[in-house]
DNA sequence: TTTATTGATTGATAGATTTTATGAAACAAT
DNA sequence: ATTGTTTCATAAAATCTATCAATCAATAAA
């Protein structure tokens, strides 16, 4: 039995006539009029199979079955009001919850800001932020796991929809006494010159790197390397040599004491940007973060 | 808020469509045409402000709202069904609680019979008895604590109702070897050479015996005295005197080896009788009782 | 008795829901 | 590409349904 031919009107009404005891005046706190109360009633009963209450014109009282029936039909309307509640909140983005998912040198630098703003906006909305390494992210993302992802341009993923951000140029990095310093701009050639640090074997930027010499006929031959970026960076600032990293760590390089200068004649770039999933539709709370980011770091030159 | 709007059958159309995966076979579960889902799941969608489940032609997929709401909606439906079907049983009968309250002349009895009749045709309400005194029968019928109750007729209540059942004649009571117990019927003179057996002083039953004395003008000076009829049937069997009882306790008196006997020539009787509240309305469960009370106990002749 | 109050009934109507018919988009197969 | 198929959206008409205004009936109070 589905008792389909009730409806939440008549179960308010019948709430409400229980409450005000009158038929008059709940018609008046549902905004409707005396007959249709009536019969609102009058149908209920006749789904439910008997009367829940009696109705003369002075006496008024529930059947024990409506006495029975009332408190249960008062759970459920406030336990009605109270999903559909909550699920307009979150499409009101007065509630809710969103994953995201940043690479370390992004989630370090420039997300803070980001996530500033939309906390500004949607102060209600708890953010969960995994700062992850680039694969990592792409992981999370297409797992559903993190709603949305940010990193370099992970290549095609059949899943995945990449929304570029802005272009994230390599640095030159040296100590700041470094001769190489006082230009304004630095050549590959320059930097052949020197000691070079760079990170590990298997990284994307040292593979990146080892390309980028490769293209332009140096030879890559890393007097120093470290797993961590700030290690370089260091390590460079204690004038062990020289560095490229990506420009979104120039502030770390900066307060770990390295001085950063742009490229002069070649540029070595990534692009940063947004990772989704396709055919999955993005919450509120996310697509609100998406146009949030989009404002915020697109077109944010990180070049120098 | 109150989504006054949005209706059961709009979160049954999303539940479907989203268990099926489609809104062609959610209309055939729910015998409806495919377009009257489309709109109901639009104007649910307005309602809540946006968007529950992405339908390009071939992908299907909820949104996280969606996600959320789904396990939610489920369990609605289903509270909402089960507290439906619940009241519905009550006025079916296939459910419920019903209180009545007896003396214990009559629930020792007349009682276990009616009781039966009810239980072979509504088999699952469950019957709650109080066997009580008179007094306390009217008390917890009046306090609604019982629904019906079953005594001598109280007297006017402004709001009881009583409806007789028939008419409890009492009966003289003797030793089996007495030798009144030769006759048929016996004479309320006989009785008055006889030692007296009673009910102690502020009982209904003792007051009742004392004013058909008196009617007949004849003394009325019990010999012995007890609180139970139980105990007055023991001393009547045991030859110490007797008594007058109301015939609803002959099976009572003959367990104990007394004997009863008809009196001739005058009648002292109680009416008994169903107790309900008036202006209160009773349970289908009640009305079905009083139904089976009214057929199996009225009429039946309590005097031989 | 008369009067006032309260809920039930009635018939008309506005509004919502549903259906039929059709359109548009996505995919699959040729 | 083109065609066919599947699937959901849309439009207009038909059908219901809920609602209201007006009125009635029953009860209690004066």
């Amino acid at each position: 039995m589905h008792f389909s031919n009730v409806t939440l009107k008549q179960v308010r009404a019948f709430v409400a006539i229980a409450r005000s005891r009158s038929f008059a005046e709940a018609a008046a706190q549902l905004h409707l009029s005396q007959p249709a109360l009536s019969s609102a009633i009058k149908n209920l009963e006749q789904a439910l199979g008997g009367q829940l209450l009696t109705r003369t014109t002075r006496a008024f009282a529930l059947t024990p079955e409506g006495e029975s029936f009332l408190p249960a039909a008062q759970r459920l309307l406030t336990e009605w009001d109270d999903t559909l509640e909550d699920v307009h909140n979150r499409f009101a983005l007065r509630t809710g919850r969103i994953t995201i998912a940043a690479m370390p040198s992004f989630a370090a630098n420039l997300l803070p800001e980001g996530l500033a703003a939309y906390k500004r906006e949607h102060s209600n909305v708890r953010v969960a932020l995994h700062d992850v390494i680039a694969e990592e992210v792409v992981r999370l993302v297409r797992s559903g796991r993190a709603e949305i992802g940010i990193s370099f341009y992970p290549g095609e993923h059949e899943d995945l929809l990449f929304t570029p951000l802005f272009e994230d140029h390599f640095v030159a990095v040296m100590a700041k006494d470094h001769h190489l310093s006082t230009q304004q701009e630095v050549s590959l050639s320059d930097l052949a010159g020197e000691d070079l640090i760079t990170l590990q074997a298997p990284s994307q930027v040292r593979g990146l790197i080892a390309d980028f010499f490769q293209q332009y006929g140096l030879a890559f031959t890393p007097a120093f390397e470290a797993h961590q970026l700030v290690t370089v960076g260091r390590m460079v600032s204690n004038g062990l040599g020289v560095s490229l990293v990506p420009a979104l760590s120039e502030q770390q390089m900066r307060e770990v004491g390295a001085c950063c200068r742009p490229l002069k004649d070649a540029d070595l770039s990534r692009q940063v940007g947004l990772l989704t999933r396709k055919r999955y539709p993005l919450s509120a709370a996310a697509k609100a973060m998406l146009e949030i980011f989009l404002t915020t770091f697109v077109e944010t030159s990180v070049s120098g």
